[in-house]
DNA sequence: GAAAAAATCCGAAACGTTTCGGAAAAGATA
DNA sequence: TATCTTTTCCGAAACGTTTCGGATTTTTTC
């Protein structure tokens, strides 16, 4: 491989008027500039990451990790989120690597590791929980970092987010002013931050119609379409008063309660309203649904820009207002909800 | 973090006793070494990759460079790769890495920009196509990989497979055997490697047998429910002769193949014989399928290990012969065939 | 008890890059 | 012409590790 002493023997230079002419530093000759970079290029010159990262700290490499669920490969979330955020990554000469950690390895260890070889940049961490150690861990030990969402109280670090509060807040609301009282919402497993703060949005919607929240009516767990539907079912078998309209809080738990409504002879909308979010998956289409399921939508692709922009930002050491950004989301009136 | 540099001056000595204690080298007494490695722990050091890389040419991290493609998520299977080569990798002290190239991204530049960047110490490559462009790249930068499959005339690189010319083969042979003479045969997308000596080992049998092939027996496409289903559909429509038995080459054409028989109203094996190659995916298991299907067995899972095994054994400049591997097989008979 | 052998240690160089501080060359100003 | 800027360049140090060659200490041998 060419090394950057090759290019500045080849031109009579010196190693250092080399690495600047690259690196497009101010005191070099544009003309130097421009005859190293056509050599460099002819000779596919790569600067060694190892030898960079040594010195400057940076290697343009940055990493997530995640761990290994039987569930993963279901949905193909987590490829759109390897695919997303890999190609912006390369559109911003980094190199964006996964780390796919085994269910032996406990979390912590893996980032102390990897921080510790020093060879990643920085870090995506993907789905937060309510007092998410990795959070912290990564702000104590000083590397950058980005969170596809928000936890904690302090949020002194970077992020891309959505306003999960509102939306569920905007759903129940929307339901709640078309008459209905008993609105169920089929949430994600508990612990998530999102779930969290949906829930509390949920509430907050029903508390400010002065609705008691129904216990049963708020339900946790995977938000597969197999979910939606046993909990569907469960919601609307047994003496306990049922629900007029459900929340969902993705399309697919949505086409789970769908089936089961159907299976169960009740017609949506005129005996159940359905809502539910939609990231927008490739695979499932809320506008293809029979009725066409009214959402609030916030495309998950829309993520991975900000969210490369923020680590990237974080890496150059960036200010933190400007790594810290909100994604829209947008409510989608579809055919899916009857006032009571 | 803590640096060698650290570990000596507490411990003083010098740096070159620490890094050889910690890399157990011969001449440092067994009580330094001792001192040495657990001081190392406690200060929870670990060695700087760039910085070993840079002198030493290792970095003990590994990657997998996989083409996007729109079906990647559909099966677990990639999931799978992923998840079986971390884990280890991870149990031999390496970090194993994926790169998702996007469709922009042409291949070889991806190859030769990683090699440039000099990280990694070596690749995993899979599914070699026919004439793999990547092979002879690869073995021209000089950079250590191992193939999980065989391509091209000379094989003088570091592989795992099974016998895949020779599973088609017995498979073939095990109908022939039964009275079969119209066999099709479901493959996989031509230009992969494995699809093409499938077929040698399918026209071997055949010919051995006496039977010419029939042209329209042999299927190439992806290996998923819906080709089996459509090809079996176009197999027993039209005026051409029908099979009397399919060769299927994964248990999720079967499962298709299965479903376009009963829709057609033929019975498994009364009317129509059937068998496979099964990788033992989890989501799929031949001995559910009603009736039990007969296939050639040999876990996909089962190649993480030599195939980790091998690039590690390259990447230490092991000799080929240690590095050349073949995976067993196994025909296991179920109720899916009956003689003609 | 001296010489030889073995065990244990260390200094310095090297890997390829960035960057600091200054030097040389060219141009501008008086 | 002499001085001052500006432009363009370079040497040397540093990052953290491995490794070569030799040095020091301890043990063995006669």
């Amino acid at each position: 491989m060419a090394t950057l002493k090759d290019i500045a023997r080849k031109l009579d230079l010196s190693i250092t008027q080399v690495s600047r002419a690259l690196n497009d530093h101010s005191d070099v000759a544009e003309e130097t500039r421009l005859r190293v970079k056509t050599t460099a290029h002819a000779m596919n010159y790569h600067p060694n990451a190892s030898a960079r990262k040594l010195v400057s700290g940076r290697s343009g490499i940055v990493g997530l990790v995640v761990p290994q669920r039987r569930d993963l490969g279901q949905d193909g979330i987590f490829l759109e989120v390897v695919a997303g955020l890999s190609a912006q990554f390369s559109g911003r000469g980094m190199q964006f690597v996964l780390h796919l950690q085994s269910e032996t390895e406990p979390t912590l260890p893996v980032y102390q590791k990897l921080i510790g070889k020093a060879l990643l940049d920085g870090f995506v961490l993907i789905d937060p929980q309510d007092h998410d150690p990795r959070i912290d861990f990564l702000r104590k030990s000083g590397i950058a970092f980005v969170v596809h969402g928000r936890s904690g109280d302090i949020i002194d670090y970077p992020y891309f987010d959505i306003e999960n509060e509102q939306l569920a807040h905007d759903l129940a609301h929307y339901l709640l002013q078309r008459g209905h009282r008993r609105i169920a919402f089929l949430n994600g497993v508990a612990g998530s931050s999102y779930v969290t703060v949906r829930e509390a949005g949920y509430l907050r919607a029903l508390h400010a119609a002065g609705v008691p929240p129904q216990p049963g009516f708020h339900l946790n767990g995977d938000m597969d379409e197999a979910n939606g539907l046993t909990d569907t079912i469960r919601l609307f078998t047994g003496d306990a008063p049922r629900p007029t309209a459900i929340i969902c809080g993705n399309v697919r738990l949505a086409r789970g309660v769908y089936q089961a409504l159907a299976a169960l002879g009740l017609s949506v909308p005129g005996d159940v309203s359905v809502v539910a979010h939609d990231d927008e998956l490739p695979s499932l289409r809320a506008s293809a649904f029979f009725p066409a399921l009214t959402v609030t939508k916030a495309p998950l692709r829309d993520s991975w820009e900000p969210l490369a922009d923020c680590l990237a930002g974080a890496i150059e050491g960036k200010p933190l207002g400007s790594l810290q950004r909100i994604g829209r989301y947008s409510l989608i009136e579809r055919n899916s909800v009857a006032s009571v």
